[in-house]
DNA sequence: ATAATAAAAGACCTTTTTATCTTTTATTAT
DNA sequence: ATAATAAAAGATAAAAAGGTCTTTTATTAT
């Protein structure tokens, strides 16, 4: 459904917003080793992320990434799109060129609603909203913080 | 979410269901042909799926692909399993190594019941019901262009 | 100014998935 | 029996996804 790329995205971004400020910016290393993905692909995405104005960058000491206001108003949608492109979440269940109820696939019925309805909650709750539920509902972002 | 190898499984047994019997087998360069789907990969496909007794072949002249009544009783949760391996569709949307409410990723319960109900729909219906339905519904099985 | 730092950029490598090709084996109609 | 047929099996190849490495550029603390 989701490439492992987008779904690093996201929870980097949410570790991001969580985590980061203006004043506190954090390395693609760091954020690699805390959330246990690989850091030179994760440098990769968030180079695509700040092209995308979903995250904020500065180079130097005491540089890094971070979130802006602004940032935190985009949506995990808005990160899918940036990285995967919309459609993966929209396409076909089955792989037929089309989704739509004109020419369904033997699983559309099924599966169509749920699309929707999740394509709507990522659409509709910003990052900052998500990551303050995430934080609030003890959520996770990697295993790692399941130990101990 | 699905492999494209899954996809390709689901639409050609589903096909067999409604146009197969065993007096009347197709052979894999016609079934491909029509659900437009590459010949060479569904022949690995179907020798998997005959290996898992989800579909029956015999050789030589007048032989080919069918489905024994036995073979429509399985569901199109047996065909993922039999090619992706069902936790394809049970992991973690995220991608966290386990799925469950106690450990939830960020976007767990906005998932999960789609999951499940999913899961349940392709695990409830037999394939020749399912392939009832796409007839009476007249829904398509053929992929003229394809995207994953 | 200089050295240190961290992202940006781009080349490169590996693995997995998708797809093809060739040979062998089983079956059947003649 | 024989030739034709169609799946089984297995080797191979192309494409996409995932991941790494090196060099360049911008920034900042000293
Ligand atoms: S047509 Fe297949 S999911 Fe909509
Ligand atoms: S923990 Fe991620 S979907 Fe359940």
């Amino acid at each position: 459904m989701l490439s492992r790329a987008s779904k690093y995205a996201i929870l980097a971004t949410l570790y991001l917003a969580t985590n980061s400020s203006k004043d506190k910016k954090l390395s693609v290393k760091d954020i690699a080793s805390t959330l246990e993905v690989p850091s030179p692909f994760l440098a990769k995405l968030f180079q695509q992320l700040v092209r995308g104005k979903i995250i904020s960058s500065t180079k130097g000491p005491t540089g890094g990434f971070f979130l802006t206001k602004k940032n935190g108003d985009k949506t995990v949608c808005d990160i899918i799109e940036n990285i995967d492109g919309l459609n993966r979440l929209n396409e076909c269940f089955l792989g037929l060129s089309e989704c739509d109820g004109l020419n369904p696939c033997p699983v559309h019925f099924i599966v169509e609603p749920f699309k929707n309805s999740i394509l709507g909650k990522f659409r509709d709750k910003s990052i900052l909203e998500f990551a303050k539920e995430v934080d609030e509902k003890k959520q996770v972002l990697t295993l790692k913080s399941l130990e101990s």
